[in-house]
DNA sequence: CAGAAGATCATCT
DNA sequence: GATGATCTTCTGT
């Protein structure tokens, strides 16, 4: 497998988001890889009011004006964990948030991780996801507030998003603010109502 | 310094 | 459909 081009995240946020559906996320710790298909997106542009970064830079969200390719991760709700990549302009604030993926290899390490949960649900939801695949500062020691951790750039790198063919179809619900796409009849995207919202 | 909200999830009815 | 968990981050004073 072959790891993204910067050039691939050097875009605007909408068209990374819708292509990134389909590709495939790596994540290792140790000798424990595990991969799954990206099949839901949502994507934080400059001016969405929804986007960390619509008030200026912080130090949370600074990973989004920082280059493209970088992962912004923060923490939320006390308790869990997101992954972004971020995209575009450096300098200007925006972030495709991973919202959940269909795991194609490493089930037994995502069940482990991910105790007494069905399959179907391992990666399903960007917190989910998360968790199941070990993103966070226990696991990945950077600094994962000041986007040390890379995504996708040919470099030796812990994280990568590996490319693969967007497969099926594309749906987009505008939520008023963020677009969020994801594979259309995907049993592994996050919850029954939003796909129904997705029409 | 206090207060509120949060790109969520699991669990319950 | 509602609620509690749990704590960081940001904002206003």
């Amino acid at each position: 497998m072959r790891s993204l081009a910067r050039a691939f995240y050097h875009r605007d946020v909408v068209t990374v988001a819708r292509d990134l559906l389909g590709c495939v996320l790596v994540h290792e710790v140790g000798d424990v890889r595990v991969v799954g298909s990206i099949v839901e997106v949502e994507a934080y542009g400059q001016d969405d009011p929804a986007s960390h970064a619509y008030r200026g830079m912080t130090a949370r969200n600074a990973p989004m004006f920082g280059p493209p390719g970088h992962a912004y991760v923060y923490f939320t709700y006390g308790m869990h964990h997101c992954l972004n990549a971020v995209t575009g302009e450096e300098g200007t604030p925006a972030a495709v948030l991973i919202r959940a993926v269909e795991p194609i290899e490493g089930l037994e390490a995502m069940r482990a991780r991910r105790p007494g949960i069905r399959d179907r649900d391992l990666a399903r939801g960007p917190a989910r996801l998360t968790k199941a695949f070990a993103v966070g500062p226990e696991h990945d020691g950077a600094d994962l507030s000041m986007g040390a951790l890379t995504i996708a750039m040919g470099e030796r790198l812990a994280h990568d998003a590996v490319v693969a063919t967007p497969r099926i179809g594309i749906d987009a619900a505008q939520d008023g603010r963020a677009w969020r796409f994801a594979v259309r009849g995907s049993e592994w995207v996050s919850g029954p109502r939003r796909l129904e919202a997705m029409g």
